[in-house]
DNA sequence: TGTTTGTAGTTAGCTTGGCTAAGTACAGTA
DNA sequence: TACTGTACTTAGCCAAGCTAACTACAAACA
């Protein structure tokens, strides 16, 4: 249990991690493309569907991007119809973005897309594998890996 | 465990895991910028690198790209001295792209950056934690994500 | 032989999505 | 009132994806 062994392990981790990131990624992103959701776009989407309205801001930091990006990016879905921006009654400086109809229904249609194409992957897995992904993605997500 | 139990199982994971994947990868992009390796220079690069030279197609193809942007790839890597281009004596339309020495030194460099970047993250975790990733991270590589 | 068809790669031009720097508008405070 | 901080936008740069159209060459064949 030296640093040395230790450290060893964690390294060959991170870089499992880091290589099947780089597959999953690519594998889900030609299906992502077939909804008409861009990676970035399909994320921060979930966001506000499944966290509700937010600000530029806590947008910015869940996706770990600054603001610029975000603001330009909410200025895409705005005008494509994904999002609707409101303003705030205490804090006018404050921009809320909210899915619209159809921007819950694209994601909900991307989402399932994107998950019979990987569900047909997970599915051939053993019960005990799939639970030990679910795992590892809450803890990644846990992570903040800002 | 009906189907759709099952089903609702597997797409919340697979969310999860294509959220923490665009996180993830986002992380060690922006600490490779600092590097002077994009995430695609890295990926061709490591193509290259280990798997002896390569046409600009068996690039393509490997990265999954479309050939203007493995060109445009090569001609960067090129101006930085990453690579070298070489002619094909038997067929004078096909390019070899060789890593040089520098390449490779810059490669091994930033490939280490990265996936120490990410063990640092990592090294916080309950080993318990940092078990499920291991596992998950080999669950995922038996997937052939490709 | 010459022509046609196919293939490897490049060029041009568009788009998205990162970034920084600088600006605007507002809030909070001394 | 003036100053400082905060939330967001604008402007502009860059990398990296794409398609369409081009060049150069190879291969097949009438």
């Amino acid at each position: 249990m030296s640093d040395n062994a230790s450290g060893d392990a964690i390294v060959d981790t991170a870089d499992r991690l880091h290589s099947a990131a780089i597959h999953l990624l690519r594998r889900v992103a030609r299906h992502d493309a077939q909804s008409g959701l861009s990676s970035a776009r399909l994320s921060a989407l979930s966001v506000i569907v499944y966290g509700g309205p937010v600000t530029i801001g806590e947008l910015a930091r869940a996706e770990q991007v600054t603001l610029p990006t975000i603001s330009r990016l909410a200025q895409g879905m705005e005008r494509d119809g994904l999002v609707e921006r409101e303003g705030d009654d205490a804090d006018r400086r404050v921009v809320h973005l909210r899915a619209t109809e159809r921007g819950k229904c694209i994601l909900r249609d991307a989402r399932s897309r994107r998950v019979h194409d990987l569900a047909d992957l997970l599915a051939v897995l053993p019960a005990e594998d799939r639970a030990t992904l679910q795992r590892a993605a809450e803890i990644l997500d846990g992570l903040s890996l800002g």
